[in-house]
DNA sequence: ATATTTGCAAAGTGTTTGCACGTAA
DNA sequence: TTACGTGCAAACACTTTGCAAATAT
């Protein structure tokens, strides 16, 4: 696969991270490369510890520092996004495009869930004045093994 | 009004926080008074620091240890819930009715929705395996002071 | 009387930052 | 060449914890 080179007929979202940041002519570093190659895959999850250990895996010298640095920068840009869903550490998802989370209230697992966001945007009222931006929806709730402990 | 008597009539959630800790028997203390009634209003969605000063302006030797404990046992007891919605510190609401919350992304103020929990929990489908637990929903938008501003 | 709660201060997480050095463009 | 990214270590914000003294029941 050549990066930085678009194919015609693909979705936009079906390019990786890391070709998507090439294509906005993002500054690229053997750091941010790891990044968001450890970003790379659906339904990922990742604490920034995880990509650190991930990132580590392809480029041994890189700085939990650098981590958060790029992990900030990507969210900045749009290009990642922090889920409200946790209350420890922040949970970071590459997959931008509208789906919402089931989280497993005993192990902390999450998954996607593709609820059309129809569902909630449909209704102006709720508005008071707000102009609204986004609908984040956590579903809570067990997951089979945790269910199969209790 | 007499604490600990429950009218026939009133709908058990129009109890005060404080009242409903009493009508438990929960063992109570200056300090534990001091927080639930720091917690006593609708609409309240504060920080343990904010809650702090308030059981404070109360009752001055209270500490903050005490402040966390007495919110982390009462979310075990389900008198009082955190908010999901939040990344900085926790925020507690001590409203357990049902309802979503509404964000401003600029300043951070955050509103009651009472949004009909149905129009998400009819949805059998994401359940993927999980046993459903709850449903949080969290709207972000720029609060109307926020919007003339920008 | 005694099991529980409190306060303090210290430790624990998770994240950010200042600054000298390194490096992509 | 130089503006920008990186690494380190220290600082930071928030929360939890261990233990001795205080207290509700």
């Amino acid at each position: 696969m050549v990066p930085g080179v678009m194919q015609e007929h693909s979705q936009p979202e079906a390019l990786s991270l890391y070709d998507r940041l090439l294509a906005r002519g993002w500054r690229m570093t053997a750091q941010r490369r790891a990044v968001s190659r450890a970003l790379d895959g659906e339904h990922l999850h990742l604490t920034a510890d995880e990509v650190f250990a991930r990132a580590q895996a392809l480029l041994p010298e890189v700085s939990l520092a650098t981590i958060y640095n790029t992990l900030n920068d990507l969210v900045a840009m749009g290009e990642l996004r922090e889920i409200a869903a946790a209350r420890g550490p922040a949970r970071y998802d590459p997959n931008m495009a509208p789906h919402h989370h089931l989280m497993c209230v005993d192990c902390g697992a999450i998954r996607d869930v593709d609820l059309a966001p129809a569902d909630l945007d449909l209704r102006p009222e709720p508005g008071h004045g707000f102009e609204l931006l986004a609908v984040d929806v956590t579903l809570r709730g067990r997951c089979p093994a945790c269910a199969d402990d209790a």
